[in-house]
DNA sequence: GTCTATAAAGCGATAGAC
DNA sequence: GTCTATCGCTTTATAGAC
């Protein structure tokens, strides 16, 4: 039977996407009120220490969404080809084909970095190397595979950013294409 | 004879650094007194509409300092490959060779976005246009021209985002090197 | 052009009842 | 787990003197 209060893991999503909206400090309790219906003292019951542990819960389920959709395939298909092939067709899906931001790059960008420091680097990193190792086997020298990894990560995130300032989303499922088609 | 006294002019690039380390909503008029030593009374002389006049004044000076440094050799560059050269250089330059950011991408991914929608749309879109023509006058196609710059846009805004969450300004160098090299 | 003083609103966070 | 009420502080912005 379906629980019809709220749970912690319920809230999180919506955290995320408030979060998108407004950044960090742009992000006030109030507005995450209005967003969830929770009240702040349901609020912060669910994360005592206020704003940046609902932040922290928002990149943490972000990682975990990542790691078990994109970094997992890299590392365990088959097949590298395949494994990139689901990389590509996930990232396009969690950003909505280009409608929605990168929130840890976002975060990246001012000093909300700096309260969020090794979950900001570990996803990035985390993902940079664990692309540059399947291009490994896909058969690209060290060198070029760990540059191509570092192109095609920054690639995404700068085609986010384009897309966005253009209001335009097909800026970044076009580009997101032109990164997949130079591996073929 | 110097002028002692503050003027506009002087307290721009000022505004705009404390804008790239807090954001627009994580910037403080406090923030702002204490950076340019100028008291409330002071900024609301110069910028009767407070922050946003300020922010526009940033923008707007960023844009002309793209438009001096970077828009205009590649228009007018006898030759599009000096013209492009010059691009790469004064970018590095411009970005701190990856130790500084994109103040409008920045402000293209959350909500800020919104309240300078035309001065973020208009810097990536004179950007992108011109450095596709710069590409076609070299000889490339208009479609390849055109992908190539929107690659190369994206590609630069993406390496200061990397370079940022890892704390490594050589992401953003040597990215850059490689968009560089790929017109070769 | 800069000062002091201040207003009105919103902020994150907490207390205590239920 | 949610409610109301409230605390202390900071926010943007303004008024009026100099």
């Amino acid at each position: 039977m379906p629980r019809e209060i709220a749970e912690r893991k319920d809230i999180i999503p919506v955290l995320g996407e408030v979060f998108r909206e407004h950044g960090y400090s742009g992000t006030s309790l109030s507005e995450i009120t209005l967003r969830t219906g929770l009240g702040k003292s349901s609020l912060y019951h669910f994360f005592p220490n206020g704003k940046k542990e609902m932040a922290e819960a928002v990149l943490d389920h972000i990682t975990d969404w990542f790691e078990q959709n994109v970094f997992m395939p890299l590392r365990d298909s088959d097949d590298p080809v395949s494994g990139l092939r689901k990389m590509f067709r996930e990232v396009d899906r969690y950003f909505y084909s280009g409608k929605r931001i990168c929130l840890v790059g976002a975060f990246a960008l001012d000093d909300t970095r700096d309260h969020f420091e090794a979950r900001v680097n570990d996803y990035f990193s985390t993902w940079t190397i664990t692309l540059a190792q399947s291009l490994k086997r896909k058969g690209l020298g060290t060198r070029v595979a760990r540059d191509t990894a570092e192109d095609i990560v920054s690639g995404i995130q700068g085609a986010l950013v384009l897309a966005r300032s253009q209001d335009d989303p097909k800026v970044f499922t076009r580009t997101l294409k032109r990164l997949q088609d130079r591996l073929a």
